[in-house]
RNA sequence: CGGGGAGUGGCGCAGUCUGGUAGCGCAUCUGGUUUGGGACCAGAGGGUCGUAGGUUCGAAUCCUAUCUCCCCGACCA
């Protein structure tokens, strides 16, 4: 991709509103532009490391053998009233409207209801289950406080999975099966996580286990024994359970980017999801569910990685591989090794963001540093006089000069 | 929802106390000089001060209402 077209209104000042440095920063490299409190607009930058975030996570659960599915943002109220969580919502998170036969619905906050009436109405046998059945998609939550840009948003992209199965120990090995994956993901995405029990809260059921990403602008406070024995989320704390003298705990700071909970017949059992066993008998369906944000992964990401000039990506992540600096775009030396390299990359399958502008060194690198692309390949005078083009090591600020054509180890 | 702060060109802000119809930096456009860390010179365009009422000869400035955004708390499958 060139500068040159592409749409990337970075910012040199940093927005007043924007307090934390993950929604400071996805404004400045031009991620994100607010439409309205906690909803956003997501531009092509941002939008590339949603759909690394996004395919990290399809690729895991996919192994894990969860299948795809999507389902609708609309839901009518008749599913929510079935759990009686129509009327539990009244006062908070549900958007309620109607449709023009003034029929009730609500725009979707998590999908437990539309999933087990896809269930109920499709899988009748034993010999159907396990089902694992997840969906990236967009939820709306009507918060009554949305703050730090996407971190919580009102609209915002998540993964959300369910599991059936015909009795609880079947169902804790699919909750097992995801925690798994759940490790290997945010392993991939090179964050720094702890695993805490949490509080199951509204969504009911008895086991919860939250994926908290360290750090310090985190909106849960965590507690956690540094032998690996005990961690939880503060609002489960209990000091009767905990062997752990409390001085001794740990205490920090964590952004909530994943959670899985055992559901068991929470919700099977009023909406009668059932499944016929060998011997003929129903039985509810013991479902487990488990969730990623996908869009506030993507701050939490930031919010660990980032320094005075910018983000700081990891491989996985970062929206291109490479950042290629052409200090002088009209030197005809200068512009033809660039146009070569980005010929080259491109070829090579490396994803090059080409800085083709006009413009200034020092504009080019502060622009290139806020965007936090991995490598910067720099082209000018200097280097190529010696057949050489120069890489920068965002994360570690190394410099190293190649021979023109080759490309330094690990990218 | 309770408490606090703030709305003035795209962004960051000054002006408001002590009314006299708007200013600065960055960005943008034109021309030129530059080009290894957000460069310089000259010129240009762009706002009627969140919105609605009111007071006044006159309102960004005073009064009332309202909307929006941000922060703290409560809330947050």
């Amino acid at each position: 991709m060139r500068c040159s077209s592409y749409f990337l209104p970075t910012l040199k000042e940093n927005p007043s509103e924007a307090k934390v440095p993950s929604h400071r920063l996805m404004l400045r490299s031009g991620m994100i532009r607010m439409v309205t409190a906690g909803v956003y607009n997501w531009l092509p930058l941002g939008l590339r490391v949603i759909r690394k975030v996004e395919n990290i996570v399809r690729e895991e659960m996919d192994k894990a053998g969860a299948q795809e599915v999507f389902m609708p943002m609309v839901q009518p109220a008749e599913l929510w009233q079935e759990t009686g969580r129509w009327d539990k919502y009244d006062t908070g998170l549900l958007l309620k409207f109607k449709d023009r036969h003034d029929h009730a619905a609500c725009l979707g906050p998590t999908h437990e209801e539309i999933v087990t009436d896809l269930f109920r109405g499709n899988v009748k046998s034993y010999r159907e289950v396990p089902v694992m059945l997840y969906q990236i998609q967009t939820k709306f939550r009507d918060e009554t406080r949305p703050r730090f840009g996407i971190m919580r948003g009102r609209e915002f992209m998540m993964k959300d999975c369910y599991s059936f199965d015909i009795n609880p120990e079947n169902a804790l090995k699919s909750y097992n099966i995801m925690k798994d994956a759940y490790h290997k993901i945010f392993t991939r995405l090179g964050l720094d996580y702890r695993v805490v029990l949490s509080d199951s809260g509204d969504i009911g059921g008895d086991l919860s286990e939250e994926f908290q990403v360290l750090a310090e602008n985190g909106e849960d406070d965590l507690l956690f024994d540094p032998n690996g024995e005990y961690a939880v989320n503060v609002e489960k704390h209990n000091p009767e359970k905990c062997n752990i003298p409390e001085d001794e705990l740990q205490k920090a700071k964590g952004i909530e980017v994943g959670n899985i909970f055992y559901l068991g017949e929470t919700y099977s059992k009023p909406m009668k999801a059932q499944i016929r066993l060998q011997d003929g008998s129903d039985v509810n369906a013991f479902m487990g569910c488990y969730g990623i944000g996908v869009s506030r992964t993507v701050a939490a990401a930031i919010e660990q990685n980032n320094d005075e000039k910018g983000i700081v990506w990891s491989k996985e992540m970062a929206p291109f591989n490479v950042g290629l600096i052409n200090l002088r775009i009209k030197d005809d030396e200068c512009n033809k090794v660039a146009e070569e390299m980005y010929e080259l990359m491109q070829q090579k399958g490396i994803e090059v963001l080409y800085d083709d502008r006009d413009e200034n060194a020092g504009t080019k690198f502060a622009n290139m540093d806020l965007i936090g692309l991995p490598w910067q390949a720099v082209i000018g005078p200097k280097s190529i006089k010696n057949g050489e083009i120069e890489w920068k090591n965002r994360k570690t600020d190394e410099h190293i000069n190649l021979p023109i054509g080759t490309f330094p180890e690990g990218i």
